[in-house]
DNA sequence: ACTTATTATCGCAATTTTGCTATACTTGTG
DNA sequence: CACAAGTATAGCAAAATTGCGATAATAAGT
């Protein structure tokens, strides 16, 4: 018969551990987010220059396998200097905001 | 009489020099634009949020001279996972946009 | 099925970014 | 001047990102 209290220790725990990693958490999960937000920024500008991932990589002094890393949408090392790479061989510019958390304005886009 | 060969020749090698460098310095003004720019950003944003450098380095977990650094716009080290680590503890969030070159979207700025 | 092109994944060296301490510089205040 | 708070700079170790080759997996075309 202790089944339910084994679970409810199970969610107290889930809880506890949540509610401590607030601040951790939320970096993780906004980290988690641009990192996918950033690989598909990149997918999106090769795909619209009509480029392969080889083609890329040459473009900005690199190699394939990199570009493939990049736009894993869960490589976790995304950098400004990468995205000035790119967008510089490609014409564009990289443009950085800050928005506030509950800001509706759209994550990743290109105008 | 060499006087004008010796001048047409520099100009020459200026202008290869030029050329040939042209997307190398296009990246790299690039770069330097953009490194300005984060910099303004975040000294923007820890100004607003009323902190000094040494309580912004506690909220994210670095020392007074990190920030400091991050605040030079002659730094060319920033990188996105810094970005988000700041904007995190002040509520916000990083969007990051592609443009056109000649775009006039507004390089940074906060919604 | 057989190439060929494209993309994904792994492993490790090289480079870059960050952490951290110490210290100097600046500014304001008593 | 003395003191305190805030910022800037330097040097080096630690951690993270990138370079890059090899190779597997997937897709596309013949």
């Amino acid at each position: 018969m202790n089944k339910n209290k084994k679970t409810v220790s199970a969610v107290k725990i889930l809880q506890n551990r949540y509610v401590k990693d607030q601040p951790e958490r939320k970096a993780s999960i906004q980290k988690e987010r641009i990192n996918a937000q950033v690989a598909q920024l990149i997918y999106n500008l090769r795909q619209e220059a009509g480029l392969s991932q080889k083609q890329l990589a040459e473009k900005i002094g690199t190699t394939q396998s990199v570009i493939s890393r990049l736009e894993d949408s869960d490589y976790e090392g995304h950098s400004l200097s990468m995205l000035e790479r790119i967008t510089s061989v490609l014409n564009k510019r990289v443009i950085i905001n800050a928005v506030d958390m509950n800001s509706n304005a759209f994550p990743v886009q290109r105008v």
